[in-house]
DNA sequence: GATAACCTATACCGATTGGTCTAAGTTAAA
DNA sequence: TTTAACTTAGACCAATCGGTATAGGTTATC
């Protein structure tokens, strides 16, 4: 089992694991007891590595941005038409929110779990609610520019309203069993998106 | 101070109270002791009263429903122009969810906090959330039969995305500290609904 | 084989939780 | 004035929390 005096566990592995708990729990439901099971490793090990369990969830957060919300962000900016890439990512959050289990944005269930008066964590989720409009706005820009949406509002006006709708979205999967409600959002947004 | 033998408190604050509390903090953060500081009244009268902190707490979530959700639909469902309604219900949203120390939606953020295996709560959640989608799409379909709003989504579909998007404004104004992204939701949502 | 590094498991700690219960005080009615 | 209903204040309980420390086992290197 172990492999010698080097790190006998992978760090990255058992820090995606302690990050779908505390998505799917949150932080303060999140117990060590459950950390550890899912982690796979002992009491000691987590408190080395990673500190104590608000640093395991700082570092939890952060990965999440760095493969979550930077995966969306990604394909928002990837090369072809920038339509067909805000319908993808759509049809992307629509499905992944649908599924049963589903557990919505960790950004988004962390805003509601802290107050503001959380300084650093306020700071990382509007850090990463930031990135995330400015990529909605320069492809919505790209769209708009190509004649593809509507030029009613701002690329930047329309941009945020996509980051209300989708944290939206992302929340009330996880409370409805069906997915036809976020299929009827995705399907007015692209038909209001549209018309020109 | 104390009035007799009836009841010296009146439940209905003291719940009132409560709500704001479970409202501003959630479930498991709202401590007792906070709860009975705010509430005003002794540990015992609080059990004798209302049970456990449980079933506190589903008393608070249904008084959050009888007023602050019951007020919103109540406001898209008034007589006079329907897109009127709606605009007023956008526009009372943003500012609400744009005042500092905005805690946004009771049902949003309890959401966030409960997992769907919590029948009870999950089914009183997805009541009112439809209620709230049942009120917008009756506004909506006024709106559009009187011709002031985009016809190219069904009034349904346009319903399911408010909600999500209302959603999603609620819980973002728990995070941001200007008005500024809220403000430019609507106007964006208002300007794709009026792209006739 | 000894050593050092890493691991899990677990005992233990102080603090806090929701909840129960008792004691003492207040007020209206009999 | 006695009684009953209601109150607050707070002692108390078992359980759980995050966190620390210790003990014992495994493995690679020397």
């Amino acid at each position: 089992m172990s492999r010698g005096p080097e790190k006998q566990f992978d760090p990255e592995v058992a820090l995606a694991k302690a990050m779908k708990v505390f998505w799917a729990r949150g932080y303060e439901a999140a117990s060590l007891a459950e950390l550890l099971e899912h982690m796979g490793i002992g009491k000691k090990s987590l408190y080395d590595t990673f500190g104590n369990k608000r640093s395991l969830f700082l570092k939890a957060l952060d990965h999440y941005a760095q493969t979550e919300v930077k995966a969306i962000r990604d394909q928002l900016l990837a090369p072809g038409s920038p339509l067909e890439n805000l319908e993808q990512v759509l049809q992307h959050l629509q499905q992944q929110h649908s599924l049963p289990g589903s557990q919505g944005c960790m950004l988004g269930t962390n805003i509601a779990d802290f107050d503001t008066d959380e300084v650093e964590i306020a700071s990382i989720l509007r850090y990463h609610l930031q990135a995330t409009e400015d990529a909605f706005c320069i492809a919505i820009d790209r769209a708009q520019k190509a004649g593809e949406i509507n030029t009613a509002a701002s690329s930047r006006n329309l941009a945020r309203l996509l980051l209300c709708t989708t944290q939206g979205m992302a929340l009330i999967g996880r409370v409805l069993e069906d997915e036809v409600l976020l299929r009827s959002t995705v399907e007015a947004t692209l038909a209001l998106l549209k018309t020109v």
